[in-house]
RNA sequence: GUGGGUAUAGCUCAGUUGGUUAGAGCGCCGGUUUGUGGUACCGGAGGUCGGGGGUUCGAAUCCCCUUACCCACCCCA
């Protein structure tokens, strides 16, 4: 077959391939989450990918019923690939929480689909790794959920990172008190962009698509903008909203989350009350938070999320409120690839050996079934290349250490330890290799 | 979905007003005498210039279409 003949190898617009150096940084990423989510007793579980259009459509909004990506089955079934991780939890819960008691903990890391226009750190297909309490009001959770968001990015390894944190009660109470109730969407919209575009153009748009009054502006302004020391912030807050029932009872909820962190040991300077994030997303009804990086901000939120009444309304008459929060593996992905901060091993074992005398592969299988048996990742290289040749390749791959037995080597049953990036070698008898090789990963610097 | 930009080797990019066999750096493979990689030196492979069509004696270079990526809007992880 000629070239010209050949199918051009190509991937879909926002779809990607993964090669191993972003495979295995994307892959320790989730099991870093993962274990983070566990720490505070979070439980797997997994959905399909397809589900009946119906019960996706209608839950997010008018823009995620767009970017769905939807067809009819071979049984002409209309169906929708999952847009997020919340809606198809919602329909899992409506389905099953009477088997599982509330409140429930999960966690769900898995891919999503939504058919918008690319742009960096935005996909068609992408990661989200979301963990959510469920079945209950307390405000305990949404603290949890604030806590859960600080230890993962301490634990990815980020000290300068901020999570602004809101309420919705608090914009809803100043909307009642306005009168604007029924066009929350628009006005939340709108708010949402004040760190982008400033309230000029902010009121421009809530006059133009909410309808509003420039004195109505000025009031939602007044609350939207509101900077400066917290308790001070709080305070405020509580004039603004005073005489609707709702908006205290968020100024009340925010209070008392900030100060509940703080008791937590989490720092104020990574915890911003904002009063202009309000999330596009129509479900949340109490906390809301975003995530942002000191160093790249510009990126966006790489983990949001919110407190909402009634999850499951749609499918259930049983009420089901709750809280939880949604990192984006991709986009933080992208985020720290562009700060630099990928690993770029392109080997996921710890020890390389090189089949170095070639006669005794039966020797090396040994050597090495004996470490993979005492815990170690280990790779051995299949031809008996020259040796130099063998090295080179563990260190572009970028193990950390290589096991080095020749023939003089197995006659005295000792074998040579070479830390691969300074190339500093040590001989230890092969009995104690395993304990060696642990000992010398640990002092290793991370 | 709308508007703007970009597309040349695996990667980052040169390529003069359209003119012969399209270049560099890095990377990759091999070598610098047989048991030790990352530096140095030598050599090599690799591109129908994103794809398709058109203008021209002649197109990487000009025009049209298409696809992907980047930026903005929108929305959001």
């Amino acid at each position: 077959m000629s070239n010209s003949n050949k199918i051009q190898p190509r991937t879909l617009k926002g779809f990607r391939d993964f090669l191993p150096d972003a495979a295995i940084a994307r892959e320790s990423l989730m099991d870093t989450a993962r274990e983070v989510y566990r720490s505070y007793g979070f439980v797997p579980i997994d959905t399909p990918v397809l589900e009946y259009l119906e019960v996706l459509t209608g839950k997010g909004g008018e823009e995620s019923d767009k970017q769905m990506y939807r067809f009819q089955d071979g049984g002409g079934r209309d169906v929708g690939m999952r847009f997020d991780l919340t809606v198809p939890f919602a329909r899992f819960c409506a389905q099953h929480i009477g088997q599982l008691g509330t409140p429930f903990k999960r966690y769900h890391i898995a891919p999503v689909w939504r058919a918008e226009n690319t742009q960096r750190g935005r996909y068609r297909e992408f990661m989200q790794c979301d963990f959510d309490t469920i079945g209950t009001e307390s405000l305990n959770s949404d603290v949890e959920t604030l806590l859960v968001i600080h230890d993962l990015f301490l634990a990815l390894g980020f000290e300068g990172f901020q999570i602004r944190i809101n309420n919705r009660k608090v914009l809803s109470g100043l909307l009642e008190r306005l009168g604007l109730a029924d066009k929350a969407t628009p006005v939340l919209r709108a708010i949402d962009k004040l760190d982008k575009i400033g309230p000029e153009k902010v009121a421009e748009e809530l006059t133009r698509s909410a309808g509003t009054t420039d004195e109505q502006n000025e009031r939602v302004l007044a609350l939207t903008s509101l900077q400066g020391e917290r308790d001070q912030m709080l305070d405020e807050l509580q004039k603004l909203v005073a005489g609707s029932e709702t908006g205290e009872l968020g100024v009340q909820e925010l209070r008392g989350v900030l100060q509940m962190a703080k008791a937590a040991g989490v720092p104020d300077s990574r915890v911003r009350l904002d009063v202009s994030i309000a999330r596009g997303l129509d479900y949340y009804t109490g906390t809301i938070f975003e995530t942002f990086l000191d160093e790249l901000p510009s990126i966006g939120s790489v983990c949001s999320g919110g407190r909402y009444d009634n999850l499951a309304e749609v499918y259930t008459k049983q009420r089901l409120p709750g809280v939880g929060a949604s990192l984006g593996v991709d986009r933080l992905l992208a985020a720290m690839e562009e700060l630099g901060r990928v690993d770029k091993r392109t080997s996921i074992a710890d020890v390389f050996v090189p089949l170095f005398a070639a006669d005794r592969m039966e020797n090396y299988l040994g050597l090495c079934a004996d470490l993979r048996k005492a815990g170690l990742r280990v790779e051995l290289y299949p031809e008996a290349k020259k040796l130099g040749a063998q090295l080179k390749y563990a260190d572009r791959r970028g193990f950390p250490l290589a096991v080095v037995v020749g023939d003089d080597e197995w006659e005295a049953q000792e074998a040579q330890i070479k830390l691969l990036a300074s190339g500093e070698t040590r001989k230890v008898p092969i009995k104690d290799l395993a304990t060696a090789l642990r000992e010398a990963l640990a002092s290793l610097p991370a």
